[in-house]
DNA sequence: AGCATTATGCGC
DNA sequence: CGCATAATGCTT
């Protein structure tokens, strides 16, 4: 007999992230099971919380008379899978926080909503008889009785909104007509469904050689049971989604489900049209724009086997599938794949934990693959698949390279290079469109050369100083301060300056150029509200407007075939940004706007402005090498023992005394390192943060480097009861602690 | 987290 | 000493 319940409560704090003991009383001694969620007396005051049971015993350790009685079960009547508990577990360990904080990450809808209804309204009686009833109506002058009648003769099934609105008959007629047996009202639930679009279907499709073998070779693991993670890397137009398709056709021919996952900003309608086309109502999408009420209904239809697909963000990856066989995760690379909040995962790592324990397969696909999964795939815990071709003719652009340096010494100041200017004219000219693309990523006041392009760098971090007020500069990672330089140290050029350029500043110039070119811009000033981004973009498409100026987002998706030219006008702001990865978020921002040009028929061009033409990962964006670009980076990380080749730590301190914020970081990195002795492990800091005070509380940041990541889980684990311990005799007081990996 | 208990500060 | 708030402790 079970008589304890382990409970998890909703509270998040360190000090009661524990599984607490609680009697179950005899009337839900049946229906209680481990998941579930309840309520229970809390604390001195019994105050009542939310709480999720994940443990059923027989006995408790705990003194008996302690122990309090399970309240009830919450009214919202969410649960979590077993399986579910464990991956919060697991998430727990991985990436720190409270088990509540993972356990309300795992759960795929807040709380629980009653199925919609539809009402109809049946007729029972044959013809004859409604006809009799209706001259008796007539007769009588029952004019309400009359038109429902009318209606009944037209239709068996009439819908109880049109009876009640439209013909305006009221519930006493309706339970009249029922109790004489002339109607019966039905009533039909059913779980809301986000996709309203008509049911067409696609040819099925056929895959090209190298697509089949792709397909082929999956399936061929999949029929003998093995469960492997494959990396797609394929250029953009490849035909990634084709291949997609027939893995998840595969796989629920044998009664299993799909997760898809995409970047918010690629979840448009054409994407979910392609889908649709091909399983209709078998698929369905979650995402931030569904009510609370549509995305519990979508987790229920889920659950009950009504939907074989889902589409969605990373938290797509919670869905509760009876029998998940397959996690498809395209745009691998994407940032937003990771979490922002504790805990703080990343859905590749989570996907490939969830495969693991449901047995699914992993594919991921991505035109500039990230440098973790193309580190995995070359090791051979991967399986590489390349898709080189693009079908339909689409021929890679001609992209060239300029250095702006050499325009300001041949005296252009402009932001447009000659070779840009002569391009935009002919395009023009021609009726074609052109795309320039402002890099304005890692925009935070670093200062270069315009003469050399020099940028002013930290002597210790390799990494951009940023400009501060009074003129002094920064390093992010050690806090490093020097004076700003008025003249370049490397050339003692007086064009030493901090970069700025809005988009706006962009149009100015293109306007005064060309002052008939009919011109929009879109970044994340003019894109505030949702439907904006779609409607410029669908102004642009439809040929409206002759240049689309915009940020990050207008090289994402959408394919323009009439756009013939793409500018990049500063490649290299974004290796500025103070982030190990600067290299890997330019490559694969110039990689995929120059994708956006010859789309169509007609070949593109693409011209990328730089100052640092000879950085490689310029130079092989420009090559469309990725390869090559890997093996450069790859060697940088390993040099500086970055994520994938090693792993980071980061530990975030937060104080609203500056002093006592660093003193226990110094504190911190003390135990660390007399704590673990470990030689191999490198430790960095503390230092202030790249926002050295956010809200008045001054940040802190100190990083540990290992090339094995549970020893980083080790030190994590270690530092935690450090502090568990310092927090008991008041040292660590007025101070926050979180950790961060591999960020 | 939130409530209760205990410690501390400062009036006199 | 007595009242006030601040810090600390504990929750099954």
């Amino acid at each position: 007999m079970l008589r304890y319940a382990n409970i998890i409560v909703n509270i998040t704090h360190e000090s009661v992230d524990r599984p607490f003991i609680y009697k179950i009383p005899p009337d839900l001694s049946e229906t209680i099971t481990v998941g579930m969620g309840v309520t229970v007396p809390f604390g001195k005051g019994n105050r009542l919380i939310n709480g999720f049971v994940i443990e059923l015993n027989e006995t408790s350790e705990y003194p008996e008379e302690k122990i309090k009685e399970i309240a009830g079960i919450t009214k919202a009547g969410v649960g979590i899978t077993a399986d579910a508990i464990k991956l919060a577990a697991w998430m727990k360990t991985r990436y720190g926080g409270t088990m509540i904080a993972a356990l309300k990450t795992v759960l795929p809808a807040k709380r629980a909503f009653r199925p919609k209804e539809k009402k109809s309204i049946q007729r029972l009686m044959g013809k004859e008889e409604i006809t009799t009833l209706l001259t008796e109506a007539v007769n009588k002058k029952h004019n309400a009785k009359v038109r429902i009648l009318r209606a009944l003769l037209e239709e068996e099934l009439l819908p109880y909104e049109l009876v009640a609105v439209k013909l305006a008959v009221s519930k006493a007629t309706l339970s009249n007509l029922e109790k004489q047996g002339v109607i019966a009202v039905e009533t039909v639930s059913f779980y809301r469904n986000p996709v309203r679009l008509k049911q067409t279907k696609e040819a099925a499709l056929v895959l090209r050689q190298d697509q089949k073998l792709i397909v082929d070779e999956i399936t061929s693991d999949y029929q003998s049971g093995k469960r492997g993670t494959y990396l797609l890397h394929g250029i953009t137009g490849s035909g990634k989604t084709e291949v997609y398709i027939h893995l998840i056709k595969e796989v629920i021919a044998k009664g299993r489900q799909c997760i898809l996952l995409i970047p918010e900003i690629a979840l448009t309608y054409q994407t979910l049209l392609r889908f649709y086309k091909h399983f209709g109502d078998r698929v369905s999408v979650i995402n931030s724009s569904l009510s609370a009420g549509e995305r519990f209904d979508q987790c229920e239809r889920a659950r009950r086997g009504e939907i074989d697909i889902i589409i969605g963000p990373r938290s797509a990856l919670f869905v509760p599938f009876p029998d998940l066989g397959i996690i498809i995760i395209d745009e691998e690379h994407e940032t937003s794949y990771k979490s922002e909040q504790t805990p703080r995962y990343h859905a590749r790592e989570t996907a490939a934990q969830i495969a693991l324990m449901k047995e699914a397969s992993l594919v991921l696909g991505s035109a500039t693959p990230s440098l973790e999964a193309y580190h995995r795939a070359m090791s051979g815990e991967y399986r590489l698949f390349r898709m080189d071709s693009r079908p339909g003719g689409g021929c890679l652009s001609q992209v060239s390279v300029v250095d702006m340096r050499k325009e300001l010494w041949d005296g252009n100041r402009g932001m447009f290079s000659r070779r840009l200017q002569e391009l935009i004219s002919a395009k023009l000219a021609a009726g074609e469109q052109v795309m320039l693309f402002l890099n304005r990523r890692g925009y935070s006041g670093f200062v270069s050369c315009r003469s050399c392009g020099h940028v002013h760098q930290c002597p210790h971090c390799d990494v951009s100083l940023a400009k501060h007020q009074g003129g002094r500069m920064l390093c992010h990672y050690c806090g490093y301060k020097t004076a700003q330089l008025l003249r370049c140290p490397q050339c003692d050029s007086q064009y030493f300056l901090g970069f700025k350029a809005g988009t706006q500043q962009v149009v100015e110039n293109l306007e005064k150029l060309w002052p008939q070119a009919r011109i929009i811009r879109m970044d994340g000033d003019t894109t505030k509200k949702k439907e904006s981004y779609e409607e410029i973009l669908s102004v642009f498409g439809s040929g409206m407007a002759d240049i689309l100026v915009g940020t990050q987002m207008i090289v994402k998706g959408h394919d323009f075939p009439n756009v013939t030219l793409v500018g990049i006008l500063a490649a290299d702001l974004s290796l500025n940004i103070n982030d190990f990865r600067a290299g890997e978020r330019t490559f694969q921002l110039l990689t995929q706007a120059a994708g956006r040009a010859g789309r169509g028929t007609k070949a593109g061009e693409v011209v990328i402005q730089t100052y640092r033409p000879e950085h490689y990962s310029i130079v092989h964006a420009a090559n469309q090498d990725f390869p090559a670009f890997f093996a450069e980076e790859i060697m940088y990380r390993e040099l500086a023992a970055y994520p994938p080749v090693s792993h980071i730590l980061a530990i975030w301190l937060g104080s609203d005394d500056e002093e006592k914020g660093r003193q226990a970081g110094r504190e911190l990195v003390l135990a660390a390192t007399s704590l673990i002795e470990d030689k191999s492990l490198g430790i960095i800091g503390p230092a202030s943060a790249a926002i050295a005070k956010i809200n008045d509380v001054y940040r802190f940041v100190i990083y540990v480097k290992h090339h094995e990541y549970h020893r980083l889980i080790d030190v994590k684990d270690c530092l935690e009861s450090f502090i568990e311990a310092k927090k008991k005799t008041g040292e660590l007081s007025g101070v926050t602690i979180q950790f961060d990996f591999n960020t």
